[in-house]
DNA sequence: TTGTGGAATGTTATATTATAACGTAAAGAG
DNA sequence: CTCTTTACGTTATAATATAACATTCCACAA
């Protein structure tokens, strides 16, 4: 028997609190494993898909991979920074920014549900260091 | 022997143009078979990659697929519109947007160098089909 | 003209990511 | 308690993507 929904979410969550940066549904199952060797890869999906839908963590698309809500799960879209040097990923909310968005889809006729924001690019430390080389 | 690089391209926008909305890689790859039945993966995938550096297709990245660019190529990032009901897909150009977004992520330090944005949701004709039933 | 070095392409294999399908167990409603 | 619904477990497989290395092409020098 597995571990019920509730504590493997927390579980998942601790795991990813504790990863520096955004985590592979895979890595985190390998993680997983250390506590529960027969977990499968369906469970983990399965819980992912509840954490993202609470938005308690985020999905970025661009990388398959996961990280952990900074913003205490306001369901609103995130605009997702991500550097490609060190991995970090920062989180904004910025409701200025999703109006104009929608406002620009939205002249044809576009109705928007769902934002995927993501900005790759370099951190403030990588960026710094970049120019010192 | 396969084809050379700029005729396989080629052939590859044209398919793309005819299909109706994104299409994936080894959907791409199949039919690509027809005229040439060894056809492997990494061709097409070197191929899209090609593609997308200039700035040819779009890869979504939320759907795994792809979409000719419908603004001639200008390799700036574009706002995609996902209809999730037809599937169609609808580019947009703001700079404003982009420059919004700069601003909010740069309050960090952080440089943007590659603008992910894919909005979903319904086109104006699905959305107006909706609004009937 | 030939050879040689580098870049693009071909080829094989495999890694990574994700879901389908179906059986089983848990927990709340009545 | 028992039914029904939802979550969960399990097995298998689908879909997406890349690594690694061999081969070919082609520009350019000797």
């Amino acid at each position: 028997m597995g571990q019920r929904g509730e504590q493997l979410q927390a579980e998942m969550l601790t795991i990813m609190d504790q990863n520096s940066g955004p985590i592979s549904a895979y890595d985190l199952l390998e993680k997983l494993r250390s506590s529960n060797a027969k977990m499968a890869p369906t469970t983990v999906y399965r819980a992912l898909a509840s954490l993202t839908e609470q938005g308690r963590i985020h999905r970025l698309e661009s990388m398959n991979a996961y990280v952990p809500c900074q913003h205490d799960h306001h369901h609103q879209s995130s605009i997702l920074s991500i550097c490609d040097d060190c991995g970090s990923v920062e989180e904004n909310v910025a409701p200025d920014v999703l109006n104009q968005l929608e406002t620009v889809v939205g002249e044809n006729g576009f109705s928007a549900k769902r934002h995927v924001i993501e900005v790759h690019g370099l951190c403030g430390t990588c960026d710094s260091e970049e120019a010192v080389q």
